[in-house]
RNA sequence: GGGCCCGUAGCAUAGCCCGGUGGUGCGCCCGGCUGAUAACCGGGAGGUCAUGUGUUCGAAUCACAUCGGGCCCA
């Protein structure tokens, strides 16, 4: 055992500790030791390789790590391979912006080749940066076997899972309505589809009733650009449609409008003077010709058959009537498809319009908006602008649009019921986030878009025969090296592009151009991280995960990616149990974000209170579904709890050293046998410690399996300060400052050892460094060479006792009530009381203070005795008042000469007669009263310099009266306190001697001192002289001298080191 | 507009499932200890339990609505 550093310096520390797994390979080593063991799947979440880790990536790991490390502590073997994201359109756009690319024809302009390897160097560029992060902050999984979503053999395990998605027939190439991001010129998935304000126009459009003058339907986007690809409008069955005769300038014209709506439409196209002239049901609308307002300009829309149709999505709002392009929306596209619409979309990837468009063509459509209403020209009705939430590219922010294109689609619609039963078989942490939330985000799933026209990403392998235009899905690069007879470089685009297959027909088949969604990639992590399909050993033993753990968000992606391709590839969850975290916010509940300045970053963290500080803090500070605020204050407390716990370590060790203690052990081996064969002889505080941390190693041990670290956390700090702390380390020093052999002492050490030894292995998943630290100072020479390779303590009951627990407790009430009955009688804990006193009906308070732990109560208190009434104590007298309102009426005008009779009489005789319910009788001699419960009520009259204050179940009584003997040895601990105060001042080592003198003012203060408390001062400050007298006397010289004031008596104190 | 979560003293949290006096920590003020000491300990003040309505003898707790924050979706 060594000295440990007087101040607790948490990098210093974190540092060595770090160094010290490095030299011995210690992560390797614990791996080993757990190899046997019962495996637990984990898999990692693959964080997206962009830049630095913030907060919220730090708390996921860190609940990762401490979950896993409790895991492994258990026996477990934990499959804890580390994974990234590293594909995807992130990258791209960061490197398309380092090389000043404005769109795709850049990229292609610059070659595919060259710009996909500037997106794997970015990757894996970031990807140690993160590594390295991440090991800062103390996290042991496997970085160097990391699984790379850029791996040959990751690739491969998504390209299988897309041939077996065709293989069961859930595999779709369609023509549909997709989420289009136009500057990055793809399809994105509906969960790459952020929401932001944006404005748009808000217009009113008339479009022309075939066949009828004057006479026109009204309908209302937000995208005028879509009218030139409107092919129908569409009304609800049930609605009342009215025809309104509209006058403006002296102009009448005759719209339709939903009748409830008539006038608030009229309203915006400021038409004061309207009529209803008939009206019809929605359904008599259905069948109804109308030409485009656009038709003369855009010569696609001379070509469409217009019509009104039913749809069962309108609503009442607006105009009742609602426009329909079908290659530019959702709805309009499912309903296009049923009623055999014609699907145009007349824009490009670039979002601009064709040819086809007339005068539009070549303007990008959100800038067409404008030039579509000036075509409108009369036709347009009314125009405002609105503020609405409309959906941006992920990436780079742009403004999404719908754009109906040839995309690959894996029909989870079709699996939906499989999945909503697979949710229902997983655990979840919280349960609501299974049960409530995700289930409900997959109620509504739709088709999943898994085509994307980009170039960093898996490429999707699927061979197209442009002769016969058959396809065929291949599941690995043996395949495809095989059919296409030639060997593959690498699986990435451009070089898999230039592979080509021989089809059946005769012709040359060529890969689709697309690569994946990089959600896709991720999907198959929970095989693609055990080596399957390459390898399928694992699969078979492990698949499918134990555990996964992420944040809220990813309920709609990582969990919801990985569901859906499972569910679809093995008919089942990848994923036994989920725990859903929450995120990082501010200390106001914000969400943490460069433009507000809110970011506090895990390294300012770090850099002021270390990693470990950092991760207890994080996980003790809220349930880990919770959002947590970040708040300093909070960091500060744990910082401070911290380091309570290093100075309750630090504080045995020197008396250890000097006794040159070393704990029981069997040849170098330590284990708890000791304790358990002499815990019946331990004192009670050893005991209570020792029952203490076996409670909280239950607890901690329960709420750690259900992912409840904050309660875990909670209760492991709640225990280093109250009850190691605040209690044990308080009550045990005194047997710590025992010179030479002592049983009392070396049970001290003893317990203390075993209690810092359990409560580092309990703390070790959520404080590796620091607990490491204490363990490898603590160890015996042949025990385990790491506390991370100690075995997991579940709390052992035997070792549990509650009613001693509980009797301390009491204890610890007692001993606040008595500090608290001090401070109102101003006695200073440091002066003795001749007695204390507790008052109380309870057997278990009775028992605990006034048997069992009695020296204890008395040692706290600072009492020569304490003792325990049952009942009422005999010193504790009654004062009857007087109830005026009472007297008034029963008495009158004697009410006076009663209320003196009742002052003056004797409180306790007069409670005792009316409390047995009779009547007492007062007199002056002229005349007697009867006074009865109605008119008095008693309050308590405590004796002189009796001061109490109440605890559970109990009162507790201080005497704080003075005897000559009390104040003999208050004033000689006040002239001992000084005295030390002084010896420190001059840096007196503990062992060394000084000669003292004490100059008393008050000659009797002096004279009780002098009389009884001479040797004992010298005892107690180590004296080979001391002279106490009045202050007058000659004063030798010493090294220091002071004046003090002791309790309002003057004293002056010289000391000097004594000579030898 | 919809789903889920959260709202308790200046700050952070427990209690809510299963209704019966709102605990705790930090900070603040006062005090104690002085061989853990640039540490440690005690006491005190501080609360419309977001708001409103309902159920109930009784609501922080149950229900409904509103407001504010977060995540997700349309």
């Amino acid at each position: 055992m060594k000295e440990v550093a007087a101040n607790f310096n948490a990098k210093v520390i974190e540092c060595a500790v770090q160094e010290h797994w490095r030299t011995n390979d210690t992560y390797a080593t614990v791996k080993q030791h757990r190899s046997t063991g019962k495996p637990f799947f984990f898999v990692d979440g693959p964080p997206y390789t962009t830049g630095t880790i913030h907060l919220g990536t730090a708390w996921n790991k860190i609940l990762k790590d401490s979950i896993l490390r409790y895991h492994r502590m258990n026996g477990r073997h934990v499959i804890d391979r580390a994974g990234y994201d590293m594909h995807g359109l992130p990258i791209e756009v960061k490197v398309e912006q380092a090389l000043g690319f404005k769109s795709k024809k850049d990229i292609e302009k610059y070659g595919i080749q060259k710009f996909i390897e500037e997106c794997r160097e970015f990757a894996i560029r970031n990807k140690l940066m993160m590594d390295e992060q991440f090991i800062n902050l103390g996290v042991w999984l496997d970085f160097p076997g990391a699984y790379k979503t850029v791996m040959p053999e990751y690739i491969e395990a998504a390209w299988w899972t897309l041939a077996r998605v065709e293989d069961k027939g859930m595999l779709e190439r369609g023509h549909r309505v997709v989420n289009w991001c136009p500057r990055c010129e793809t399809a994105i998935a509906d969960a790459e589809v952020e929401y932001a304000d944006e404005s748009d126009p808000s217009v009113f459009v008339k479009f022309p009733l075939k066949g009828r003058t004057n006479e026109f339907l009204v309908i209302w986007t937000t995208t005028p650009w879509t009218l030139p690809a409107n092919v129908a409008v569409a009304i609800a069955k049930d609605f009342l449609y009215a025809k309104v005769l509209a006058k403006k300038d002296d102009k009448e014209t005759l719209l339709w409008i939903a009748e409830p709506l008539v006038k608030a439409v009229l309203k915006k196209g400021r038409c004061k003077d309207f009529s209803i002239v008939e009206t019809k049901k929605g359904a008599e609308l259905i069948g109804w010709e109308y030409e485009s307002p656009l038709a003369s300009c855009v010569p696609l829309q001379r070509e469409i058959a217009h019509k009104v149709l039913a749809a069962d999505f309108v609503a009442l709002e607006n105009t009742g009537i609602v426009h329909i392009a079908p290659g530019h929306g959702w709805d309009d596209f499912v309903l296009g498809t049923k009623e055999g619409l014609a699907i145009v979309c007349p824009v490009d990837g670039a979002g601009k319009f064709k040819e086809e468009a007339g005068i539009f063509a070549g303007q990008y459509v959100r800038d067409s908006n404008e030039n579509v209403l000036v075509a409108l020209g009369d036709h347009l009705f009314a125009k405002e602008t609105v503020t609405h939430r409309y959906g941006h590219c992920w990436r780079c922010k742009t403004p999404i649009i719908f754009r109906a294109t040839s995309q690959w689609f894996l029909k989870i619609s079709e699996m939906r019921e499989l999945m909503l039963k697979e949710v229902e078989k997983v655990t979840w942490y919280p349960e609501w986030a299974g049960s409530a939330r995700f289930y409900d985000w997959i109620k509504d799933a739709r088709d999943w878009c898994i085509s994307r026209q980009r170039y960093w990403g898996i490429p999707i392998p699927v061979w197209v025969c442009p002769k016969c235009d058959a396809y065929r899905v291949i599941a690995t690069i043996a395949e495809l090296e095989e059919r296409s007879g030639k060997p593959l470089l690498d699986p990435h685009r451009p070089y898999v592009d230039e592979v080509t297959i021989p089809c059946t027909c005769g012709g040359t088949m060529k890969r689709v151009e697309d690569i994946f969604d990089v959600w896709f990639d991720s999907a198959v992590a929970s095989w693609a991280t055990i080596g399957f399909p390459g390898k399928t050993q694992d699969f078979e033993n492990l698949w499918p995960a134990d555990f996964i753990t992420e944040g809220q968000d990813q309920t709609r992606g990582w969990f919801y990616s990985q569901l859906g391709a499972s569910t679809i590839a093995f008919g089942k969850a990848p994923y036994k149990s989920v725990c859903m975290h929450g995120f990082a916010l501010d200390a106001e509940g914000k969400k943490m974000s460069k433009s507000l300045g809110n970011v506090v970053t895990p390294e300012e963290v770090i850099a002021k209170v270390g990693v470990d500080v950092l991760r207890l803090y994080i996980l003790s500070s809220s349930a880990p579904w919770d959002d947590l605020k970040f708040n300093w204050e909070g960091v500060g407390t744990i910082n401070r709890a911290a380091n309570i716990l290093w100075n309750v370590y630090r504080f045995p060790v020197p008396y250890m050293i000097l006794d040159k203690f070393e704990p029981a052990n069997k040849a170098g081996l330590w284990d708890d046998a000791y304790i358990r064969a002499n815990l019946s002889r331990m004192p009670d505080e050893d005991r209570f410690i020792i029952s203490r941390i076996n409670s909280v190693a239950a607890t901690v041990d329960a709420a750690t399996r259900e992912c409840q670290l904050h309660r875990a956390t909670r209760e492991l700090i709640n225990f280093i300060l109250e009850d190691l702390s605040r209690w044990y380390v308080q009550l045990v020093r005194e047997r710590m400052w025992i010179e030479g052999e002592s049983e009392s002492k070396h049970f001290a050490y003893e317990t203390i050892y075993y209690v810092m030894r359990q409560l580092i292995g309990l703390l070790a998943p959520v404080c590796p460094h620091i607990t490491e630290d204490i363990y490898q100072n603590l160890r015996c020479k042949n025990d385990p060479a790491s506390v991370h390779l100690l075995d997991w303590n579940k709390g052992e009951p035997a070792l549990v006792n509650a009613e001693l627990e509980q009797a301390v407790g009491i204890v610890r009430s007692f001993d606040e009530a008595c500090a608290n009955a001090r401070q109102t009688g101003k006695r200073k804990l440091r002066w003795p009381v001749a007695e204390v006193v507790v008052v109380t009906d309870s057997e278990p308070v009775k028992d605990a203070i006034g048997r069992r732990l009695n020296a204890v109560c008395k040692d706290r208190a600072n009492a020569k005795t304490v003792r325990v009434v049952m009942g009422r104590w005999e010193r504790i007298g009654w004062k009857a008042e007087p109830i005026m309102k009472a007297l008034g009426k029963g008495f009158g005008k004697n009410s006076f000469a009663v209320k003196t009779l009742i002052e003056t009489a004797d409180g306790n005789l007069l409670k005792t007669e009316i409390s047995a319910g009779r009547t007492v009788k007062l007199g002056n001699g002229n005349a007697v009263f009867d006074i009865g419960a109605d008119h008095v009520t008693f309050a308590e009259q405590l004796p002189p310099e009796v001061f109490s204050s109440s605890m559970p179940d109990a009162t507790v009584y201080v005497d704080v009266q003075l005897t000559p003997e009390l104040e003999a040895e208050g004033y000689a601990r006040e002239v001992i306190r000084r005295i030390n105060e002084m010896r420190k001042q001059l840096n007196l080592a503990v062992e060394d001697f000084i000669v003292a003198d004490v100059a008393v003012a008050d000659e009797r203060i002096c004279a009780l001192i002098q009389a009884s408390w001479r040797t004992g001062i010298m005892e107690e400050v180590r004296a080979r002289e001391l002279s106490i007298h009045k202050t007058g006397a000659a004063v030798k010289t010493f090294e220091m001298v002071k004046d003090w004031d002791v309790e309002g008596v003057a004293m002056t104190i010289g000391i000097s080191k004594a000579n030898d």
